[in-house]
DNA sequence: ATGAAAGCGCTAACAT
DNA sequence: ATGTTAGCGCTTTCAT
C-alpha cells in the first residue's frame, strides 16, 4: 500500500483545550454558537481571554457536522428558487438574509428547476442539512403533496405561492385579483377590446392565475381573451421581446397587452418601440409585479404588483416555525397588490 | 424548557437494521452515497432489497452532518457570488450544477455583498460545511489576500476573476483585451471620435480592466477618454438607462457607447430610442458579454464576450482540487473572448 | 468556575 | 456475505 500523504488533520477542541490549559468543555463554552449568553455565567474573563487566545494560535475553526450532529440543529435555512436571474429573486434573498442573519442564522439558495430537484433539496433540510426552508418555485401547485409529505416529517416550511394551501407550512400570497381587475378596467375605460396577454408559461393546460383573472374581467365587460392572443415570454426577456414583435406584424393585432411579468412588459414596450409604434398610443402595456424598473422606462410602465415590497414577514413566518418545536397552527400571509397606472397605459 | 427540543427522533440506520434484521453495517453498505459500488460486492441482491424495504417502510432518511463527521467529506459545493439578477449568473450556475450532479455532488448557492461574507461564506466551507467553492465576485481583487489565507488553510477554491493571481486556488479569466481593442477599432473606423463608457462602479478610484482596455485602444488611436464621459450603469438597467437619458440630454453628446455589460447597453438602445434617437445612427452601442438578449434586441447588440460561453470546465478544475488530496499546482483557465459585430454599431 | 463522561448517527477497518 | 467495534468532533448533563 503507497504511503498515504498524511492529510494535516486540522484543530480540534482538545487542541485548543490543551494549548489554553482547559478542558474541552470550557472551549466549548467560550465558543457556543448561539447561547453564547450561557458562557457568560460560567466562564471567567481571564479564561475565555486564554481560549479565544488558542484558537488564533493554532486557527482553529469549529466543525459545524460535528456541532449539528450534537445540537440537532444547523441555524440554517435553504431558500428554494426555480430560477435566480429577475430582480425578484435577488431582492427576497436579501431581504431574507437580513432577517435571518439577525436572528443568528445563515442562508444558502438552491435552484430548483423541476419537481424532483425541489424533493432533492427538501430532502436535504430532511437529512439535517438546514433547519428548514422557504420554497419560491413558480409551478408548485402540482406539489401540494410534496410539500404536504415533508411537512408530515417535520420540515419546517413557508411557501410562497398563490395556488396551494397551507397545511403543516405556511403560505404566503399575494392579493392579486383586486388588483389585475383594476388594470382590466382601466384598459377597458381606454376603449381597448382586444388585449393579448403574455404569460409564464405557453402550455394552455397549465393553470396560470393571472391569465384568469384577467380572462374573468374582460368577461365581465363582455369582452373575450383568445388563445391566440396568449403569447409566451412572461419568463424571459428575449422571448417576450420576440412573441411581441411577431404579434404586431400580424395583420390586426391587439391594441393593448398583459404581461404576467414586469419584465415580459419591458420587453414589450421595447419591442414596440423597435417596430416604430408608439406606447401607449399604438400599443399600450401592463406589467405585473411592480419591479423598480417599471419607473425608469420611458414610457414608465403600469404595474399590478406589491406597492413596497416587503418580505420580511416571510422570513419570519419561518423563524416562528423554527423556534417553536411542534409549531401549532397554519398561517397565510397575504400581500396585497395594488394597480399603478403610469405612462404606458 | 428542556435543554434539548423535545423532537421526535427520526429513525436512525440502527432502526432499519433491526426491521430488516441486518446490522448497522449491511445498512450503511447497502445506502453508502457516492461509493455504492462498493456495495456491490458486498450485500446480495436479497439483503439489499429487504434493507430498501425497511427503509421505506421507516420512512428513514440519513443524517447528513453524521455522515460528513464521520467521512469528512460533504460531496457539496458552494457557489459565492456577489448577485444573482443577471442572466450570466443563472447560466454559470446551472452549468456548475449539472457538471458537480454527474460527479455526485450538490451546489448551493451563498450570495456574498461585501467582503466580509464573503470571508463568512469560505469560513463555512472550512468549517467543513462543503467540499470547496467556485467564487464568482466582481470586485474581488483586494481579497487576494483573504483567498490565499483560505487556501493556506486547504479550502478547495476557483476563482473567476481577471484581477486575481492564482495561489493554491485556480483562477478562470477571460481574455478580454484584444475583443475589447478590436471593438474601439471598430468604432473608431465607423467615424466614432467622442465615445462614451458604462461602468460597472462610477468610483473613479476602482479599477475597471474593460475601461483602462479602451481608455489604452483610444489612446493608440490618439483619442482620449475623458472622465466625464464615464458614466455608472452597468451594473444596474434601470441605472444605465438613466445615465444614457442623461447623457443624449447633454448638449454635445458622445456618438457611441461602450458599456462595460450588455445588460447596461441594452439599457442604452432603448434609453435611446425613448428619445426618439437612432441606433447606430445617432449612437452606436457596444456591450460585453455577449449574452443571448443581444441577439434578440432591434438593433441586435454588437458586443465583446465570449462566443459560446461554456462554463463546465471551471466545476472540473474544482473536481480536480477535490478529487486529489493536496492538489499540487495552480491553475489558470482562459475563456476566450472575441467581438461580434452587429446592427447596433 | 470548571471538568469528566456519555453519546449524537454514521462509516470503515478488521474480524468472521 | 455480513457483523463487531472504535471512533469522527462536539455539546451537555452531572459532578465537584
Amino acid at each position: 500500500m503507497p504511503a498515504t500523504p498524511a492529510r494535516r488533520k486540522s484543530p480540534t477542541i482538545a487542541d485548543v483545550a490543551s494549548t489554553a490549559g482547559v478542558s474541552a468543555t470550557t472551549v466549548s463554552y467560550v465558543l457556543g454558537g448561539r447561547r453564547g449568553d450561557l458562557a457568560a455565567s460560567r466562564i471567567s474573563d481571564a479564561t475565555r481571554e486564554r481560549v479565544m487566545a488558542a484558537v488564533d494560535a493554532i486557527g482553529y475553526r469549529v466543525n459545524e457536522p460535528a456541532r449539528s450532529l450534537r445540537r440537532n440543529r444547523t441555524d440554517r435555512v435553504l431558500l428554494l428558487m426555480d430560477r435566480l436571474s429577475s430582480p425578484y429573486e435577488q431582492h427576497l434573498a436579501g431581504m431574507i438574509e437580513g432577517v435571518l442573519e439577525a436572528s443568528g442564522r445563515s442562508l444558502s439558495i438552491v435552484v430548483c428547476t423541476t419537481a424532483a430537484r425541489l424533493d432533492n433539496a427538501l430532502g436535504m433540510v430532511r437529512a439535517g442539512l438546514a433547519d428548514g426552508a422557504i420554497v419560491q418555485c413558480r409551478d408548485i401547485a402540482g406539489q401540494q403533496h410534496l410539500l404536504e409529505t415533508y411537512a408530515r416529517e417535520r420540515v419546517p416550511m413557508v411557501t410562497i405561492s398563490n395556488s396551494i394551501e397551507p397545511n403543516g407550512f405556511d403560505v404566503v400570497c399575494s392579493d392579486e385579483t383586486p388588483a389585475i381587475e383594476e388594470a382590466v378596467d382601466h384598459l377597458v375605460a381606454r376603449g381597448h377590446r382586444s388585449i393579448a396577454f403574455l404569460a409564464h408559461a405557453h402550455d394552455p393546460e397549465a393553470p396560470e392565475a393571472r391569465l384568469a383573472a384577467v380572462r374573468h374581467r374582460l368577461l365581465h365587460h363582455g369582452l373575450t381573451l383568445a388563445d391566440d392572443l396568449v403569447w409566451p415570454g412572461a419568463r424571459d426577456r428575449t422571448i417576450a421581446f420576440a412573441s411581441i414583435r411577431t404579434m404586431l406584424g400580424l395583420p390586426d393585432p391587439p391594441t393593448a397587452v398583459f404581461s404576467a411579468s414586469d419584465t415580459g412588459a419591458i420587453s414589450a414596450i421595447w419591442a414596440a418601440l423597435s417596430m416604430g409604434r408608439q406606447v401607449p398610443f399604438d400599443l399600450a402595456v401592463v406589467g405585473c409585479g411592480n419591479i423598480d424598473e417599471c419607473l425608469v422606462t420611458v414610457p414608465a410602465l403600469s404595474s399590478a404588483g406589491p406597492v413596497q415590497p416587503d418580505f420580511t414577514p416571510i422570513a419570519r413566518l419561518l423563524i416562528d416555525r423554527l423556534d417553536t418545536p411542534d409549531y401549532p397552527k397554519d398561517r397565510r400571509l397575504v400581500l396585497p397588490w395594488e394597480f399603478l397606472p403610469r405612462q404606458s397605459t
